[in-house]
Order: structure tokens, then sequence, then C-alpha cells
DNA sequence: ATAATATCCGATTAAAATAATCGGAATTTA
DNA sequence: TAAATTCCGATTATTTTAATCGGATATTAT
């Protein structure tokens, strides 16, 4: 099975959370609680994140998180990047060039490489703004942002 | 980290290699042996191989594996789907339809499905053929396949 | 026939990667 | 200064992946 981690996946649903109620702040708690996500595990992520201009986070009583950008400048792989989660399909495509004992005869290194860089800009093209209008329920959000803008305007 | 598991590359790797030596029947000891992969792990793998018409296996004395089809006949989505490896960029795309319990907030399902596709057409478009020719020691590997094939040859 | 060489199969163990938790420090605001 | 928050390192738990074990069954050469 080849999949995304869970702080991947934890990280696209907050942040796509979070470019859909633009401009309004999250603590790490109130993410943790709307989008039920282990709370010491997302803050931890949303750190990394903050880290990497992806996202702005703010201390104190009223502080938390919110976007740094607009969704539409944030790229997937710049997403995978800030978490140190390098796509590397087999070992010896890896950023840190591991040198793999089989390298004498194993000859998929090249042809995994081309795989994987198409892999790379497929996911690189992707921005959060298209996540965010592909969801289905984009409309059925977007009536909740009102309330909430209500109940967050202080 | 995101990448194939072992199973994959080892796959990978003999299916290249037996498609270098077209005609050829190896076992799967000398496989693991010339290929540097454990045994017991690799004949599991070549059995499951042999399973979905991919490899042809061979009991007794001369028996032993080779390809089933021509290299350009195999994709390599293909392996993935005999070697039981669905890709499935997160849970809630997995072919299982595992419920998750955070579906009724996390909106990434659309999404993930579409990216996951690309990276499935990606995969799927690719074949054994092709890997074989991007090796960049296609030739040295030739010039080999003379010698053994009159090492093999009776 | 029989010994040698194979594939094949289920179950178990080992290792590695991932996910989650714990305990606390530093910062900001009311 | 107290409450709310981000931030940080280390540890533990869980899950997944990789490897091994023990043996059954099939084929071929002698």
């Amino acid at each position: 099975m080849i999949k995304f981690s869970k702080k991947i996946e934890y990280a696209l649903g907050t942040l796509q959370y979070l470019g859909m109620f633009r401009g309004i702040s999250f603590s790490a708690r109130e993410l943790s609680e709307n989008l039920n996500i282990p709370y010491e595990f997302l803050s931890k992520t949303l750190a990394q994140l903050a880290k990497s201009d992806i996202l702005i986070s703010n201390f104190g009583t009223k502080g938390g998180y919110q976007l740094a950008k607009e969704p539409k400048e944030i790229r997937i792989s710049a997403i995978f990047k800030a978490l140190n989660e390098p796509l590397s399909v087999v070992e010896c495509v890896s950023g840190d060039e591991s040198i793999c004992e089989r390298s004498n005869i194993c000859l998929i290194k090249t042809p995994m490489q081309q795989l994987q860089e198409k892999i790379t800009n497929l996911i690189g093209s992707i921005t959060l703004e298209e996540l965010i209008n592909l969801s289905v329920l984009k409309n059925d959000i977007n009536n909740n942002v009102q309330q909430n803008e209500v109940k967050y305007a202080k």
C-alpha cells in the first residue's frame, strides 16, 4: 500500500479548512477539535508549517494560526517539503543519496528517477486553491463561514 | 517519506532483469543471488507475479521463472495490482472504502481522488519495456546477455 | 523409484516507520 | 500576573513492512 502519511493528510485537511475560513485565526486546540485530529500531533505539524511560511502563527490569548498566503500561492509540493516528507519512490532515488548495496546490479534507478520526477511535477502543479475548489461541499461550508465569522468576529 | 515498498522495488528490479535476459529461465535462488535479494521474500513475490500471469513458473530441476509476456505488454500498474499494493494516497480513497470518522468534516476526499487518479494514470502508462530502455547500462548488459546465453543454453 | 531441485503456502518473528503522548519552556495578551 | 497560546525535545505505542521458519507438493534427471 502506498499512501501519504497521516501528517500530510492532517495538514492538507487543516490547510483546506483554513483556506475556507480565510482571515480567521484558529488555535491549535480549536483546529484539533473542529477537525477531530489529535492535538499534540497537529500542534507540531502546524508549527512546522508556520516555520516554512505556509502559516502565520501568533502567541498569546488571541493567538492561533492562519494562512500566510493566498491558497493559489500554496503548492501541495511546498507542504510536503515543509513537513520533511520528500517523495522518493525507491530508496536509491531519495534526496539523501543513501547508497544501495545492490546498485551495481540493480538498474531501476534511472527509470525510477524519471517516474518520480513526473509524480513530483504532478503534485507540484496543484495548489491549495484547486484543492478547495474541488471540494464537493464547498457551498455548504461557505454558508457556515458566514455563521462562524459572526461567532469569531469578537 | 512516501515510497514504494521493498516488494515493489524487488519486483521491478527482477522483472527488468528477466526482461533483459529474455527467454532464459532463472530459479528463485538464482535471481535472489544475482540480484542480492533475500530468497524467502523474493520467492513469494515471484509466486504472486506468476499467479497474475506476469511470470511463467516451472517446477522441477530445470524449472524457474521467465516473463509471461513481452515487456511492452506489461504495465507497471499491473505489477502493483499483482502484488496487492493498491495506490491510495489517503485512507478514505482506498479501494476497500474504509470509513473515516472524520468524513463529516474533512473535505479532502474528492480532490485526493482526483490526484490519485492522475498518479495512477501516470504509473499505468509506463511499461516494463520503457523501464528497460531507460536503463543507463543497457548496452553493457546486452553484451552480458550474449555470454549468458552461451552459459545457459544447455 | 528416488534423490535433487523447484515452486508453493501458512504462520511467525524481527525490524522499521509512523503516530501519538508526555512534560515542560517561552511568549503574548487581557 | 494569570490565562492562553505556540514551541520543543524525548519517549512510548501502534502499525506496517520485511524477513524468516517449517514444511508440503510438484517435476526432472539419473
